[in-house]
DNA sequence: ATAGATTATGGGTGATTGTGGGTAAACTAT
DNA sequence: ATAGTTTACCCACAATCACCCATAATCTAT
């Protein structure tokens, strides 16, 4: 069952262990492409949430940011808070990666993890940051959301 | 595991001991190409920074400024600031750099360091100016700031 | 349904890394 | 030249991490 590589769906619920480690849904491990070397590119969600790229899509990114002129300060600004809390890491042979403490800290991760993917990317939340975030948003964008819906056929 | 070559990214808390050294990542350290032999030229950021380049990175960016200095212009205080305190240091056994007084004070140095990546250089900051002068940018730029992050899609 | 493979989770161990300090060589300024 | 200072190189140790193996639960295919 070949679907595209490197895209990602579906729901997944993991535990993290003593020593920060996450299992990457076997799924998403099948579905990233060779060239990724069976490494991501992990850092700070713009949620309270981890982000999770696949090595060539992030580096990608970078080569974007490669091109902005360090003359100016805001070009400045935004390359370190973007690569600021970026890290690459292969997964073991179980299939798991690392988190750093400081990405835990971040989205306030202790032991249950939901997995989700996000088409180009992998989301890591705690679950109930996530119902939490989840409800403040469908209260305060219904309108928005329903635009959305427009937009885009389900 | 070879990812790209003199690139880096992610963030470091280090600490600076009584004889002015630092450590340099140890990801940052294996990311270096063998060409660098060990070897970065550290010099003054635009921020109250340290910059830190691959030997070779930097070679490149004098060549340009031979290039540079005959028209002037900003650029004339860019070549004095950035040339005028760059050294070239190999790490030493532990994978630590010494940093002189200059450098430090300009940092404003004292016992914590944080290094980050910024692909293609690395910065060495105190935690506190960093937070300040971010903010500052922030606030300045914010617009520019939004533009750059649509045009970079994350 | 059953056997075999795959997957999720836990733990052990040796190697690496960050940090401190010691000592001798190199440099400075009298 | 000599005393004082700085730099380069070495060793040591605690904490962390990468890598390996083990086991139980789940999935797959006959």
């Amino acid at each position: 069952m070949t679907i595209n590589q490197d895209t990602f769906t579906g729901e997944y619920s993991y535990s993290i262990d003593a020593k920060g480690r996450v299992n990457i849904p076997a799924k998403f491990r099948q579905s990233l492409a060779p060239e990724n070397d069976q490494t991501f590119v992990i850092t700070r969600g713009m949620d309270s949430c981890i982000w999770v790229y696949p090595l060539t899509a992030w580096q990608i990114i970078e080569d974007d940011l490669k091109d902005l002129s360090a003359i100016s300060g805001i070009n400045r600004s935004f390359i370190r808070n973007t690569v600021r809390y970026a890290s690459s890491v292969a997964f073991d042979k179980q299939g798991r990666i690392m988190l750093s403490t400081n990405l835990l800290d971040y989205a306030q991760l202790k032991k249950d993890a939901l997995i989700i993917g996000m088409v180009n990317k992998i989301e890591i939340w705690d679950p109930k940051v996530l119902a939490k975030v989840d409800k403040q948003n469908l209260e305060m964008d219904s309108s928005e959301y329903d635009e959305l819906a427009d937009k885009i056929i389900l």
